[in-house]
DNA sequence: TTGGGGCTTCCCAGCATGGGAGGGTCAAGC
DNA sequence: GCTTGACCCTCCCATGCTGGGAAGCCCCAA
């Protein structure tokens, strides 16, 4: 099948179909004779892998290693079981990293009386004279900064 | 003050600060006859305003409002507030994107038993037959897949 | 034969950030 | 005065993932 096609089967762009295969995250479809790239089942079972590990937020070298993993007959449960929980230790950062944003930005909205008045304690805050965060132990930069500034 | 020191002072890279100038975030500071950037005491102030936007994961773009709504005296808090909450909206979209990704992959993880025999549910689940997720409604997609999938 | 849709490659853009080359400037110390 | 090292300048490139678009070829149906 064209790409096209695959690209309806797999959810995946006809741009990202060609970009992953040259990076080299999928080998290189086969070509007929005057270069249209060719899918066959197999490179279809291949992206669709792809496209379920891209939803899961993996990235385009994690996804590297699961494809190998996936095709290695003498892989352990173990490695894999190891790449997905490192990848939810990540996943799971971020994630605090939004809260505290979201909390931070919350308290701030809910202190400000939002109306046709200019005071606004989010714009108080940020404007705020102090020293701004230190860039130091990442997770807590937000909440630390907003927490002496408040 | 020379470029570095703004650096120091406000936490965001020499780059950055280069950058930010380059784009029009903040007005071009001064410049000594030979070249040198110079910053005073408000450009200071502009730039803590904006690191402290940014650790609250706003876009320089939204930045450019809230610096502009803060340099207006005739603003309305009603203004600012709307921002910071459509701001929350969007993180909040992001930390479901999050959570529903963490959930997938942590039931995933959980039901791979993790030894040495290569059979595994996460990848059986990623290299399932059945069509990927629709790429529609968004923020379901991941579990909708997958609860399709699994 | 012609038209339209699909395919090809190549270049560009974005976001926010960092790296590095190549060269000028400044201040301190000899 | 001269050297040295830290600092600054601009310019280009890279990242990760994605999309847009141009110029040109291919294929099928009418």
């Amino acid at each position: 099948m064209n790409i096209g096609e695959a690209a309806r089967q797999t959810g995946i762009s006809v741009k990202m179909l060609r970009y992953y295969e040259e990076i080299g995250l999928v080998r290189p479809a086969l070509r007929t004779y005057s270069g249209y790239r060719v899918y066959q089942d197999k490179d279809i079972a291949t992206l669709r892998f792809v496209r379920r590990a891209r939803d899961l937020g993996f990235q385009v070298k994690e996804i590297a290693t699961l494809l190998g993993l996936w095709c290695d007959q003498a892989r352990s449960s173990a490695e894999v079981k190891a790449v997905a929980l490192a990848h939810v230790v990540d996943l799971e950062e971020r994630r605090r990293h939004l809260d505290d944003m979201i909390g931070t930005l919350r308290h701030l909205a809910h202190n400000c009386h939002g109306d046709a008045r200019p005071d606004c304690p989010i714009l108080g805050t940020l404007g705020a004279d102090g020293p701004v965060a230190p860039p130091a132990p990442r997770r807590s930069v937000v909440k630390a900064g907003f927490a002496a500034a408040v």
